[in-house]
DNA sequence: GATGAATGAGACTTCATTCAT
DNA sequence: AATGAATGAAGTCTCATTCAT
């Protein structure tokens, strides 16, 4: 028997679930859609979840897990803050258009599991590297130091992905994407840049 | 007085979902919950509403209608933009903490039903009434003019929004509430105020 | 919709559950297997019974009515409390053979549920009529006044029903029912009547 | 050794049963609640019993197998036959006490299974011993020869228990301990005792 | 003999919705 | 319009049992 088995079996479901759940909504998947898709018997579903609600803090950090990789990524190589702002940005509008129907699973799950408190957990690690971010920036003087580093970090986060949602998600259709992009980058600049 | 009578199972019933799925959740509210606390019929039920989801929008209506209303009466007398900026983020911190379990339930209860383009239709009037504040100021020569009015209201109305949340609803203990509204307005500020 | 209409649809399910539960034990009849043979829907069960355990105390009130209605009634016309006696241990015998499989199943219910104390008070009316009856004896001077008349009378009830279910019920094979009924009746009568 | 460790197994198993089964009812214990407690793999139980069931039968024996043990021991230096009886149903009594949740789950446990046939022949060496106390008695005249001993043993081991079991599982209020077991005892005296 | 992950049948129960009154 | 008993489909979850290791 391989070690990775039971990962194996966990993750056949959990990824069952994401896909069925994204399409159907949480409310309209059984669990009996999800095993069947997953390839395991209705009663394995219970040897790693609990119940339904309990995949939902799973996916939500698999999804978190998923954006932070990729904004790393994509961003490792920016020469200074303002283009690392801007690919930021990009990567954020890119991941919302692949994951909207995650994005929205996780939000409803999350609420409808009044378990809204654990957003903050899930999105730590993802908070402290951009707080690392702005700091390196500050340093370099290439932003205001007068700000609340903490707080702004999540702040941007919020902002950004918030802009997104609003483009893919609400359907916003007053703007175009690169329109909605510039706004929000100039937005943030405008901020915080130092005075010349 | 037929017609009143109509209004007030309406309203009994509407009442009843609010406060009952505030308090449970969606999810674990049955219309037989409802009805009891309304004291009608099972029956009555359908009599407004098609089905359990068809609360979800009528609920999410009047919670906006509430908010913009108490955001206009809040602001009337603001004297100048800035001020009226201010007032505004102060009351959306206070209704945010009366509503809390509202706005989770009317979040969770679009997203499952995958209609949250209706957001855009409910925040309308809202998003209208916050860019003619925008444009009167831009005309006062209050903010600066090179921000796209519309996109720039939804924006501001959201960030204010989601720092409120995130304070009341996702529990984050970095930071007073007085700070937090300090740095939302100071980081608008900085964006829009024109140079000196 | 005669005003009955609600006692039948309970009838038919306490019947339907007898019947079955007797046949084939609680614990191998579903609620699906009563609602078929009541003709009710699934559903109808639960308006009725919060639970499958909750038809034992019904069932076995069902039964100390049956049995102490024909207690009484077959011995009504006795002259005095030797015959009676005699009497009620035959009809004793009588029901315990007609309703074995329903004595088990309440035994074995109710020994499940962990609410063997309501037995004491399904049987409340019972004692007391015995307990009545001894009184009457006593107050005639046909049986010895020295007993606790409300001990006597259960542990009488409870050893002529023990001694018919040991026959009826554990099988008994060393003696015949007559056998069986004299050796009660005599034990009985050693132990109350008075001395000549 | 390797006979050892298999009975260590079963008794594992078998006292975990005992315990779990007396306190939660055999309806609502599961293996895996039984195999937890025991220390042992879900695959192991079924090395040793059949089924869930088939515990009953052995929990029953070991329940008369000390019963019967018990009431010797503590009986075996009386002098005469009406001190036997008055140390045996105090015996009764204490056991009955201490063993209340197993003498429940015994009685619903092999009605459940219908198979309350099997009483008799667990109840036969029980039966026989008191029996042996009844022909010695009367072989002294301590007690009348006009009764059937076979049918007298198991109707007052019966008689005895049902007293003790009223007064500790139906929990009869009417009456001490001590009274319920000198009513006992009187009533039997009475009825086997030679007129002097 | 011992293990325990996996199975999958099926039981219980809930609940949105209907409809006769 | 209002009622609420009745429906029955469908979902969740449990659990005895198996079997490859």
């Amino acid at each position: 028997m391989s070690a990775t088995t039971v990962n194996d079996k966990y993750n056949a479901i959990l990824q069952a679930a994401i896909e069925i759940i994204s399409e159907k909504g949480l409310y309209s998947t059984s669990i009996s859609d999800i095993v069947k898709k997953a390839g395991v018997a209705q009663g394995t579903f219970y040897l790693y979840f609990r119940s339904k609600n309990a995949l939902i803090p799973a996916i939500a950090q698999n999804l978190i897990s998923i954006t932070l990789e990729k904004s790393k990524e994509k961003t490792k190589d920016r020469a200074n803050f303002m283009e690392f702002l801007q690919t930021f940005i990009d990567e954020i509008y890119n991941i919302t258009d692949e994951y909207k129907d995650v994005i929205v699973l996780v939000y409803s799950g999350l609420a409808i599991d009044h378990s809204m408190e654990i957003w903050e957990t899930i999105y730590k690690p993802y908070y402290e590297w951009f707080e690392d971010e702005l700091k390196r920036a500050i340093g370099n003087g290439e932003i205001i130091g007068e700000l609340n580093v903490g707080w702004t970090a999540k702040m941007i986060v919020n902002m950004v992905e918030n802009a997104a949602e609003r483009f893919f998600i609400g359907r916003d259709q007053d703007i175009t994407r690169e329109e909605s992009q510039h706004e929000v980058f100039q937005f943030l600049k405008r901020s915080m840049a130092p005075a010349k």
